[in-house]
DNA sequence: ATTATTGCAAAGACTTTGCAACTCC
DNA sequence: GGAGTTGCAAAGTCTTTGCAATAAT
């Protein structure tokens, strides 16, 4: 797809391009959900079956530690991964265990604005998420 | 400590009382924190060396389930838990991984508010979690 | 040429499971 | 007495690691 947008995020990352990246990246591009890692294996492995499972971790860990990707909280199932985007929240289903993004800029504007004036004891906000739990409801 | 509640805990949900329920909720109970699963074993085992590990995992599920307690969002660490209680939110640190309750009616207020008037296509919110991530400063 | 990265398979961490023995109501 | 629980050890799942071989700058 936009393979040069990677590219361009690697040499800006000071890491060194290799297909097994470009690999692991165009599967996430292709998952947008929330991958898990197994996912992201599979994803890979279809067309590329010769790269290591060890290879794809090595990999996310290096997106995530150079912020490329986020690993995403989950309250039972493994791991999670997503690209880093715009400010968003998520929305997860108790029951599927499904996570989607909620982009609500009124509700981030709300929030902003209460947290400017609002200091908690000890702590240094840098970021905030909320997460809400319910029901996808068939369309 | 007070046993008589998890005892009555127990009778509402038509579970049976165990002497090794019981000493699993004293340990949540020494835990003030959000432990993990090995936390947990180890104050158990403090006083308990003989209750099995499996056991444990198995309490925990069970209370879970039951919704005594419930799971903490992590996104790097492994499961942690927590006593269900009043609402409220989670302060992270990246740096540590420590998870601090955050408590601010005046916050929830708000948010209640905003989402009795807020619809999100295709979802039945239930509840909704607010994960603030920073730094604890030093006191 | 130098340094980072890969593949592989083994090890590790955490959690679940099967089942006989045992407890609680 | 009977259903629900426990202990135990084995198996499972997911992830990390060590290291020699290989590829990128």
């Amino acid at each position: 797809m936009d393979e040069n947008n990677i590219r361009d995020i690697l040499i800006e990352k000071g890491l060194k391009i290799t297909p097994q990246r470009v690999i692991v990246w165009d599967a996430l591009m292709n998952l947008k959900d929330h991958p898990t890692a197994d996912h992201i294996i599979t994803e890979v492995r279809k067309e590329n079956p010769n790269i290591a499972v060890g290879t794809i971790y090595k990999t996310l860990e290096t997106f995530v530690e150079q912020r490329i990707i986020e690993r995403v909280k989950t309250d039972k199932d493994t791991m999670r991964y997503e690209v880093v985007m715009d400010k968003h929240h998520h929305l997860y289903c108790a029951e599927s265990g499904k996570i989607d993004d909620y982009y609500d800029s009124e509700l981030d504007e709300m929030l902003k604005e209460y947290f400017k004036n609002k200091n908690i004891r000890n702590f240094k906000i840098e970021d905030y998420k909320l997460q809400i739990t319910g029901k996808f409801i068939n369309k």
